[in-house]
DNA sequence: ATCGGACGGATCGCATACGATGTCGGGCAG
DNA sequence: CTGCCCGACATCGTATGCGATCCGTCCGAT
C-alpha cells in the first residue's frame, strides 16, 4: 500500500483520488466535488484543490473554472492514439534497453513468458492475469532502458492503457497464443544481441498488431 | 501575447512563473518563494502554489515539501535524453503526418529551409534566429500528424527543449549547412510520398546526428 | 577547537471565511 | 402551452490567519 505515513494531507488526498480513479471506483465523467471529497477525508478544501490539479495535469481529469472536474473519459479513438504512441516508446525503449540486459532480466522475462503460455491454454482462461503478466513482462525488458526520460514517457502511457483498460471497454484483446509466441521472438532477438532497430521493429509491430486486432474487430 | 484578460489568479500566476523561467528571467536554480512572487503579483499565496504545482508537474520546477520550489537544472546526461527521445518522437509523428501534409504545408516547410538557408549564408550568422525557423520547420511537418495524443508528447518535448536551450548551455548547436541540408532531403521524401518508415528513419537521424554532434564537442 | 543541542527567523501547510461565478428551476409574459 | 428571464442554490476562487516544519546560528560542554 501507499505510505500514508507522515504525508501532506493534499499528497495523501492526490493518492486517494488517484486510486479511485485508477481502479474505476470514480467512473468515467464522474463529478469530482471538492467539499465533498474534502469532507470525506476530513480536510479542508485547499489541499483538494492542489490534488485535482496534479491530477490534471497527469491527465486523470479535466478541470473548467468555476465548474469543477470530471474523470476524463476515453473513447476507441484515444485507445489508438495511445496505443500507438506505446508501440513507438515501447519499441524504442526496449531497444535501448537491448544492450542493458542482464541474464536475470532475460531469465525473468522468459519465466514470466512461460506462465503466459501455461495461462494461455489453460480451458479457463484468465485474461486480467494474463494482462498483468504481459504488462510485468514488458516491465522487466523496458526498466534497463538507459534514457530515464524516455523510461518516464513509457511509464505514463502505462499508466494511461491502464486506465483505459477499466474504462470504457470491458476487456482489452489478449491475443494469448499468438502473443506469447512474438514475444519469444522478442526474447530470441535479445538474447542473441541483435541489432538495435530490429529489436525496435518487432516490438513496435508486437503492440501494433495488438491494436489493430482490437480496431479490427 | 497570453490572454490575461478573465483568467483566474492562478492561472495569470502559472503564465507568469512559466514564461520567467522559460525565458530565463528566473535562472536555473532559482528559489521560488511563495510570498515573495503573492506579493510581486499582488495576489494570496494560495494561487501562487496551484501555480507552483503545475510547475511542478510539468517538470519545469522541482518542489520539496516544507521547503519550496526551485527552477529545475538540467546538464548534458539530460540534454542527451530529451533529444533522443525528441528524436524518436519526432521521427514518428513526422513519419505520420506525411500523408496527411497537403501541398501548403510542403510549400510553408520549404519556404522556412530557404530562409534558414540564406541564414545560414550570411556573413552575421544570427544562431537564435535559426533556431526559431528550425523549430518552425518541424511545426509545420509536425502539425498534421492525427495522432493529437503523440502531438502532444512532441509539443512537451520542444518546451522541454526550449528551456534546455536557455539554461546551462550558451547556445545549442545549429549545422546550419548540414540541416538546411537535412531538411531538404527530409522533404524531398515527403514530397514524393515516400513510404512512412523512410521518412522515420531520415527524420530520426537528422535529430540524431544534432545531438551527437554537440556530445562529440 | 569541535561537536551537539537549543533557539529564532523564514517559509510552508492548511483551515476557515467570504465573495464570485455558474447552473438549474420556477414564474411570468407571450 | 411554450419560451425567456430572474433568482436561489451549489460550487468554485481567493484572502487571511495561525500552527508546523525546516534551516542556519549561537552557545555550552567535552
Amino acid at each position: 500500500m501507499t505510505e500514508t505515513a507522515m504525508m501532506s494531507k493534499s499528497e495523501r488526498v492526490y493518492q486517494h483520488l488517484r486510486e479511485e480513479i485508477l481502479t474505476g471506483a470514480y467512473p468515467e465523467g464522474y463529478r469530482i466535488v471538492l467539499d465533498k471529497v474534502a469532507r470525506e477525508l476530513d480536510v479542508s478544501p485547499v489541499p483538494v484543490r492542489e490534488a485535482v490539479r496534479r491530477l490534471e495535469a497527469e491527465g486523470l481529469v479535466v478541470f473548467t473554472r468555476n465548474v469543477g472536474a470530471q474523470v476524463v473519459g476515453i473513447d476507441a479513438g484515444d485507445y489508438a492514439d495511445v496505443m500507438q504512441t506505446l508501440a513507438y516508446l515501447e519499441g524504442a525503449a526496449t531497444s535501448l534497453a537491448g544492450p542493458h540486459l542482464e541474464p536475470e532480466h532475460l531469465a525473468e522475462a522468459t519465466r514470466l513468458n512461460t506462465e503466459m503460455r501455461l495461462l494461455a491454454t489453460a480451458p479457463d482462461f484468465d485474461a486480467v492475469q494474463f494482462t498483468t503478466l504481459n504488462e510485468r513482462f514488458h516491465r522487466v525488458l523496458c526498466e534497463p532502458c538507459p534514457n530515464k526520460h524516455l523510461l518516464e514517457l513509457v511509464h505514463r502511457e502505462w499508466q494511461r492503457m491502464a486506465m483505459i483498460r477499466r474504462s470504457s471497454f470491458g476487456r482489452l484483446p489478449s491475443r494469448p497464443a499468438t502473443s506469447v509466441a512474438e514475444h519469444e521472438n522478442l526474447l530470441e532477438l535479445l538474447r542473441e544481441g541483435a541489432a538495435a532497430d530490429d529489436i525496435e521493429r518487432i516490438a513496435r509491430a508486437h503492440k501494433l498488431r495488438t491494436m489493430k486486432e482490437f480496431l479490427g474487430t
